[in-house]
This record gives C-alpha cells, structure tokens and sequence, in this order.
DNA sequence: GCCAGAATACCGGTAAACACGTACGTAAAA
DNA sequence: TTTTACGTACGTGTTTACCGGTATTCTGGC
C-alpha cells in the first residue's frame, strides 16, 4: 500500500499546460496520472469513475469555478486530497479554496517541483502552500484577524452583472440584456464593489478575471 | 543532417508551465530543449551561447513583451525561428508577432500536440497557426484589408497611462502622477482607445494584460 | 527648412459611473 | 415568527468617462 502509486487528476482549461503537466507528472515513479479535465465537470466525471488519490485543479476556470468544483468533488468523494493550481494568489480566494477543503495550493510563478512537493505532502495527510501564498496568508491573519469566516461572496445575480460590465458593457445595456431597470444594475454594480473592497471597472474587470467569471480574450 | 534533433528554447514567465512544456517536448524523440527561460532577456542569453533552432515562447511576459524579444532575437540571430504560444488570440497581436517575424502561433487553450505540429511545420520553413488564430487572421484579412501594414502601436507615453487606468485610477489620479493636466491624460486615453479600437475601461484593462502592460494580481 | 507625429493643454457637451438615501416582496434562516 | 438576505426599483447629486474640436511645442526624418 505505501509503494503504490498515488493515484492523479488534473483540471485546466489550458489544454496544453495540461497536457505539459501530464508529461511532468509522468516522468515522476511514484505517480500515475489517471485522468485529464478540461472543466470542472469532467473533473468530477473522473473522480465518479476512477480511482483519485489527488485532485491538482485550476481555480480560474470558466463555467464553473476551482471552488465550485472543489466542494462537488468533495461532496462526491470525501477522501480526494485537492491542490489548488492557479496564476494568481489572491488572499481572499486562497481562504476561500481553503474553506472549500482543498489542502494545497501553488502558483504558476513556481518551479514544477513545487507541485511535486505539494503532492508529497498533502500525500501524508498535511497541508501545503507554497511560501508566497503561505506569507500572503500568514499576514492575512495577523492584519485582519476576522477574516477567517467574513468571506464576502458574491450572489448568483451579481456574478450576472459582474460578468456583463467586465465584458465593458454599460450599466444601461446590462439592464437591456437582463430585463431589468438600469438602476437595479447600478446596485448591483455597488453592491459587488462594496463586498469586494474594489473602486474601479479596471479591479472589477480583474477580479472577473482571476475568479473565470469572464475570460480575458473577450 | 536531416536527422538530427532540432534544437528548442522555451520562454515562459510561469515556470511550472515552463517546466512542464519542457517534460512534454522531451517525450519527443526528435526534439532537444537547449534551453528555458523566464523572460526574454533570458531568452536572448541562451541564444547568444547556445544553437538554437526553433524559440517557443509565451507571449504575455511582463518586463518584455514577446513582440519585442522577437525583435531582438532575430536581430541577434537571424535564422531563428519563434512560434508564439500564448494564452490569447487577439487579432492584432498575432498581426503585430507575425510582423516581427515569428514562423507560429498557437494559442495554451489547444492540446500539447498542436505545439509539436507547429514545430515541426516551421522546421520545414513554412509558417503554422493554430485553427482559431489562422481563422481569425484571415478574418480579419477579408474585413479590414488595410490592416496590413496599418498596425496600430500606441507610444511610450500612451502606455504609460493606459497601465494607469487598467490599475484603476481615475485620469486626474494619472495627471497627479505624471504630473500632467487632466485634460492631457484624457486625450492619451482617447487615443488609446481610437488607435486600438476599445470602448470601455473594461477593455482597455483586457488590453493591457493581454500585453503584459499590466499584471492581473494588481 | 519643412512636415508628420507625439506630447502637451484647453473648451464644450452628453452619457455614464458612483455614492448616498429609501422602499417593497419574497424566501430562507434563526 | 421574527429576522436576515436578496432582488427588485426609484430619486438626487457629484464625479468621471467619453466624444468632438482646436492649438502649441518639440522632435525626427526627408
């Protein structure tokens, strides 16, 4: 039992880092990589089908969310150890992909190796972050003590709105296109400022971004 | 001569996708990673000390762009050939590599043997774009036919300010920091929008990451 | 020396964003 | 059941964005 191979599933919208990714993972003895998901849905479809040890997913994936699918893949398939694989080390959405019960994450900016090591670890039951997102979050703690919990999401009609102005779409259009008045839109628009701490379509539009809310060759 | 293995450099600010691409592509019998490296300056210094045949690289590298490594490196060796991997496809930025003279273009969103088919079309001398660039370029060729030498590129100062707005600050923030007139930072944002056809902060935003003006984890 | 383009600056106008308030019905949660 | 959160809608006001034109200065190229 402790020499077989870990058992892994990798999701990413990229196809070819997800490719790349399988042929880094293979070259390790003790891995074996048992699917590849292009969405969060054929994550899931995997993990309902094979045996997964691991779950190595991208968090900014459109449709449906790194966090979305980590809480589906763990209400499908408690025992899935998930690592979090993102461009981005955003505090609130490493807490929050925490919250959703991953137990590692790692940026882009690092060497393969590090994913390596986050397997190895999350493998004996620990969790793992990689040091800048592990400082992020460490000072997270120490500056805004009640952050654990106070995670500020977003509503479905929100993510709506949010997805048309990142999209550069005014408020006016966004009421045309939803069937609404333009000044519900605008409370929207204020409301996901508010929650989110931004001040700008520019940080909106970001944020849309880092969250797959919308992609970034719109 | 004819079977030798072609000599490949990578280039990618994400080392895991560096690294990974770098497993995929020595899978492959006939192809030798010389080289990766994390930006373009790296890039030009493994060129100037060691063969390379074939350059990959990611466009949307900060510090320098792909554009301008291209540039560069063909200054530097002539005989190179670079495709473009790149997380988008925007119409003139695939114009504008091409015009720098990179040999291909795939886009991360296609699978990993869509890059060995690149390779292995430029080695022949011929130029490869993946299925939705070609598309879109020819697109783009059948519609506004005076695009060709037409290339829009905004100027230093105009990029300037249009990392500015894609950060979130408003013109007269921007006109604080230059320390310019209001009214100055408006005409720049006009411009930029004019010469690169955007309509909204939004876009703008896409625009300037797309291009490595500015980082999302802003 | 002239011309084109870039960068600077100002004026005017319309539309939109943004900030603050109030209000009501419904649905979920305590 | 009371409370809370959400989605809906309106009003008022200030700021900013966005589109148009004009003009001066400076620089680089022919």
């Amino acid at each position: 039992m402790t020499n077989a191979k870990v058992h892994i599933a990798l999701a990413d919208d990229h196809r070819m880092f997800l490719h790349a990714l399988r042929a880094l993972l293979e070259k390790e003895p003790g891995i074996d990589v048992v699917g590849v998901a292009g969405t969060g849905e054929e994550l899931l479809a995997i993990a309902a089908h094979k045996p997964v040890d691991i779950a190595c997913m991208d968090i900014g994936m459109p449709a449906m969310n790194g966090i979305e699918t980590t809480r589906r893949l763990l209400a499908l398939r408690p025992n899935i150890k998930v690592i979090g694989v993102s461009a981005f080390s955003d505090r609130q959405f490493v807490l929050d992909l925490l919250n959703a019960g991953a137990r590692g994450y790692v940026t882009k900016a690092e060497a393969g190796e590090e994913l390596l090591r986050a397997i190895h670890t999350v493998q004996l039951g620990k969790t793992y972050l990689c040091p800048d997102v592990a400082a992020t979050v460490t000072n997270a703690l120490l500056d805004n003590v009640p952050r654990d919990i106070a995670t500020p999401r977003i509503t479905a009609r929100e993510r709506q709105v949010l997805q048309l102005i990142a999209e550069g779409h005014t408020s006016v259009r966004i009421a045309e296109r939803l069937h609404l008045a333009a000044s519900t839109v605008e409370v929207h628009r204020r409301n996901i400022m508010r929650k989110l701490d931004l001040h700008s379509v520019a940080e909106l539009t970001k944020y849309a971004i880092r969250n797959g809310i919308t992609t970034i060759s719109g």
